[in-house]
DNA sequence: TTCATTTTAGTACAAATGTACAAAAATGAT
DNA sequence: ATCATTTTTGTACATTTGTACTAAAATGAA
C-alpha cells in the first residue's frame, strides 16, 4: 500500500471514529507519523480527501450487483442487496454522518447523489413491479404509495447510521443486521400470503 | 425583545441557514451589531447557545398536544400531529442537520432525547392499538412490526429534513407538507378498508 | 445625585488551521 | 555513479477562534 492509499484509509477511519469537524489533515499526518506536507503533496486540503473517499464509495455502490431483476426475481434478492448495500455504508458511516455539511461545501457530490438515486429508484420499481406480477407483494396500491415507500427506504438507508449513534449505538454487524430488518419490516404489509409465506423461509 | 432573546433569534436564523460548523459566536455578534464579549456574558460559547436553543424545542415539543388518545380518536389526529411535529422541527432545523455532531459534543442532548423517544414510542402503540380496535387498521399485523414501523417514523421524522436538503430542497410548508404526507402514505398498507375510506376523507 | 450593579465594548493572547515555499531525502533510469 | 524526478520534511505566516481581562457605559435603587 503506497503512501497515498495509506492515507485515505487511515483519513477514513479517523474520521468514522471522530468526524469531520475533528479531524484536520494535521491529525491525519499525526496519526501515520508522516508530516502534514506529505499529505498536501497527495491532497489539495482535507475536503480533497473526503471527496475522493465519497468518490471511491460510490464507485464500490455502483459496482455492487443488487437488486438485480430475473422474472423469477425471490425475496432473497431484496434481503442480500439490502444487507449489502447496508454494509458499504457502515464502512463509509462518516460520509452519512455529516452528508448535508459534506454536500454543502462540495456540491459535486449532490450531483452524483441525484443521479444513483434515479437509477436506483428506477431498479427498485422493476423490482417491485416484478413481485406484484409474482403475486408476492399486493396489487391493490396505488403508485404513488410505491413511490413514497422508496423515498423512504433511501431516506433510512442515509439516515440509520446517524439514527443508530443518536439512540441503540450498535456496532458492525449488530448495526447492520437491525437495520436491515427495519427495511424489511417495512414491506411487510405489502405482502399476500405468498410473500408472507416466502418470506418466513 | 432583551439581548439574550435576541442573541437566541438570531443565532436560530444563522444556524439554520450556514450550520454550526460555519457560525461561531463572532457572526452572530457582527449580524447583530454588538460586540462578541456582549454575546459571552450570556453564554459561556457557541455551544452553550446551541443547548439552550435545543432545550427549547424540546420544551415547545413536550408541550405539543399531539397523538391525544380518546376512544374515538379518528385518522385526523394522526395526521395533526405529524404536522405540527414536523413544523416545529423545521423551524429548529439546524438541530436535526447536526444531530450527531450535536449530541456527540453534548451528551446530556442524548438522554433528553432518549426520554421523549420513550414516551412518544408508548404514546404511539396505544393510538394504534385504538386504530386496531376501532378495525382502522389490520389486526394480523405482528407487534414486531408495529414496533420496527415507529422506529421508522421516528427516523425519517429526525432525518426528513436532511434528506430534504439532499434531494428536492423544498423550503417551509412545501417541505413540511411533502414529508408529512410521505409518513402518511407508510400507513397506508395498514389500513383496513375501513382505514383507507376514513383516510381518502 | 450618588453609587452599586448590570450590561456592553475593546483588547490581547494562545492555539489551531490552511496554505505556501524551499530544502532535503529517496528513487529509479541511464 | 550520475542526475533528473518524485517524495518527504521543516518552517513560516496570515487568519480564525476561544477565552480572559479590564474599562467604559448604562441602569436603577437610595
Amino acid at each position: 500500500m503506497n503512501t497515498k492509499e495509506k492515507i485515505l484509509v487511515t483519513a477514513l477511519e479517523l474520521f468514522n471514529e471522530q468526524g469531520i469537524d475533528v479531524i484536520t489533515i494535521r491529525h491525519i499526518a499525526k496519526e501515520m507519523g508522516i508530516s502534514h506536507s506529505n499529505i498536501q503533496y497527495y491532497f489539495k486540503n482535507a475536503d480533497d480527501i473526503i471527496y475522493t473517499i465519497y468518490a471511491q464509495h460510490i464507485e464500490a455502490m455502483n459496482e455492487l450487483p443488487v437488486f438485480v431483476n430475473d422474472p423469477a426475481a425471490g425475496l432473497s434478492i431484496l434481503r442480500e442487496s439490502i444487507t449489502t448495500i447496508l454494509q458499504h455504508i457502515y464502512h463509509y458511516r462518516f460520509i452519512y454522518i455529516h452528508f448535508v455539511v459534506i454536500t454543502r461545501r462540495m456540491p459535486e457530490i449532490k450531483k452524483i447523489y441525484a443521479q444513483r438515486f434515479s437509477i436506483r429508484r428506477k431498479q427498485l420499481l422493476r423490482l417491485f413491479e416484478n413481485y406484484r406480477e409474482q403475486g408476492i407483494v399486493r396489487k391493490d396500491v396505488p403508485g404513488d404509495v410505491w413511490e413514497s415507500l422508496i423515498r423512504s427506504i433511501y431516506l433510512i438507508g442515509d439516515f440509520w447510521i446517524s439514527a443508530n449513534e443518536l439512540t441503540t449505538g450498535l456496532k458492525g454487524k449488530k448495526a447492520v443486521n437491525y437495520y436491515a430488518r427495519l427495511l424489511e419490516d417495512l414491506f411487510y404489509p405489502y405482502f399476500t400470503e405468498k410473500g408472507k409465506q416466502l418470506a418466513a423461509t
